[in-house]
DNA sequence: CTTGAAACGGTTTGAGT
DNA sequence: ACTCAAACCGTTTCAAG
């Protein structure tokens, strides 16, 4: 669930080449692509378990449309924290089932949360929990309008 | 790529466990799932392929560890669009490869981009291009110094 | 729309290299 | 660390309910 560790990892074209494959479809056939690359599929097993082990593959999920299942309120909250506390709050709020997102930055607010509700009071019920947190300073919310794109899928290499 | 229709859905009961397995673990049998639910293989498979028919599920994913490959570098853009070319706007930055998450707000910027990186020159040189664009009339941006949680599963139902 | 059963395809293990 | 081959497991199809 948490973001680990930063070390970089070394990466030769079998597992750049699994990887792709895993990024475009999880459930994607081993053998097929075994095929594909002239390597066995005990080879390419043995690869995607040291790519889970090392934390460099954080699991496999279906992506849903959520506005399909009633989540038609996503909402963008940059929160301002006492300084002190950042941390702890940061852990509290990554709790939480709605928030997909939380990223630590820096400027007039500290946090930036990406977080969606399946209507209005969700979302009020929501931020009146983050202000009753006595570590919470202010926030301020933008209520996004229109999803273009969401896919956690960045092209790597 | 781009988030469709927003029509809702009707989900039973089985649609909706399979569809939180398919959530938590996208590589599932549906075999051993089938088991648990006392229902037969060739039922959830047809359920697996309705949801994907509908849109419901986008697709099966990897989640990849990014800073484990490179991408250290995560930013927040928000970009004042001139109103009439907001949508031609949107969709070419949501076909920038670096581009997760493309929203649309209201407030003092339009638009709000998340956008990860390998270092500041990939950065720099995304936000000199978003600037060339005549559509663009300022950009702000936040850059992410800590990634707390990054992870598109919200608890369905 | 669900099922059982069969056919097909995919994963996993382990011995050998 | 990779391969082959076998054993095991999972998916998919389809005729019938």
């Amino acid at each position: 669930m948490f973001v680990s560790s930063k070390k970089r990892v070394e990466l030769d074209d079998v597992d750049k080449k699994l990887m792709i494959e895993l990024l475009r479809d999880a459930r994607t056939s081993l053998r097929r692509l075994a095929e594909e690359m002239n390597v066995s599929p005990a080879t390419l097993h043995n690869r995607m378990n040291r790519l889970i082990q090392e934390g460099v593959v954080r699991g496999f999920v279906a992506l849903l449309d959520y506005t399909k299942l009633g989540y038609t309120l996503t909402s963008i909250i940059m929160v301002k924290v006492d300084g002190k506390h950042i941390v702890e709050f940061e852990k509290e709020v990554a709790n939480s089932p709605n928030v997909v997102s939380v990223y630590d930055v820096v400027g007039d607010y500290d946090v930036i949360l990406i977080a969606k509700f399946r209507d209005t009071e969700e979302l009020d019920t929501f931020l009146k929990q983050l202000l009753k947190n006595p570590r919470v300073e202010r926030t301020f919310t933008s209520i996004v309008l229109n999803t273009v794109k969401e896919d956690p899928r960045v092209r790597i290499i």
